[in-house]
DNA sequence: ATGAAAAATCGAAATGATTTCCATTTAATA
DNA sequence: TATTAAATGGAAATCATTTCGATTTTTCAT
């Protein structure tokens, strides 16, 4: 089944704006997360003018809607990936060709126990992702600088 | 037992500079996770002067070489902390305290067959942290205005 | 101790992703 | 078609972080 962009945008009451179409239609057809940058990039092929915060606040529109989700990549940079998939769940994500899997358990529900038992605090929120090769990439052993590695907060 | 900070950097290899064991005595002084500017801010109490690359410089050398962890706070800017806790581990961190805990489970271990079988691929590293409120914060229902929620790439 | 080499530090400036501001345009709806 | 709220653009601001090149400090062999 194909998205319903414009439902889509409706049931989030956001106005279905060309650009808004255009930038989810991207984000869905490129298949990978990819930059604000990038994705303002590709909107100058379509419309005369297209102003970076426009790309942004979509962006976080969309995200805060779900419909996107947010990558953090380990140069710290925000990259967006389509995902209207709301069950909760994570991503592995591919460091060299950006392509983004779905990982459909969450192994944060052991630690809350951990969590319980020894903080006795409350969850507000966590971050799970898992950065890698996607098994295309890992053949060809290959791992494009476009993705520098800096300032990474992470565990090896 | 008390921390030998001299020891500790000089198996980074790294000379043993006054500003460095400063750094290192403010972060396991402190206990909590911290920023940068808040390291220089401290430093400037002790040293005439004191370099904003130098405080930066000196916590990503001791994340590093794994005395320092780095926190990925929703705010998306990091923060530092006193954790020579050289075992795989991840944490929880208080949202209005910055207390920070150790979880001793990591449960990366059950995604990665799920990665294994689905993706296929090759893990290079992952992120987990757990945020929160610990139990003190929790108990006081208070969350301190200091640490906004903005721009947040993580789940709820 | 002393001096050379390597590493660390400084201040100032640069970087660069992201956000703010506000005037203008556009989509939704009656 | 008029109204109104939302969306957009361009320019400028923000601000955490990094770079640069010159100076100082630590280390360690002599």
């Amino acid at each position: 089944m194909a998205h319903d962009y414009p439902q889509m945008l409706k049931e989030l009451q956001l106005k279905v704006t060309p650009k808004r179409l255009a930038i989810l239609d991207f984000l869905a057809r490129t298949g990978t997360y990819v930059s604000p940058e990038e994705v303002r990039q590709k909107l100058q092929e379509q419309f005369a003018s297209i102003g970076l915060p426009t790309v942004y606040r979509n962006l976080d529109e969309l995200a805060a809607g779900g419909i996107v989700s947010k990558i953090i990549h380990p140069n710290r940079q925000l990259y967006y990936y389509f995902c209207p998939n709301s069950n909760h769940h994570h991503h592995f994500i591919c460091l060299s060709c950006r392509k983004v899997s779905d990982l459909h358990i969450c192994s944060v529900e052991g630690l809350e126990e951990e969590i319980n038992n020894q903080v006795r605090g409350k969850v507000v929120s966590h971050i799970l992702q898992v950065n890698g090769l996607c098994r295309n990439c890992c053949a060809k052993g290959k791992v494009t600088g476009a993705d520098r590695h800096t300032g990474e907060a992470q565990c090896r």
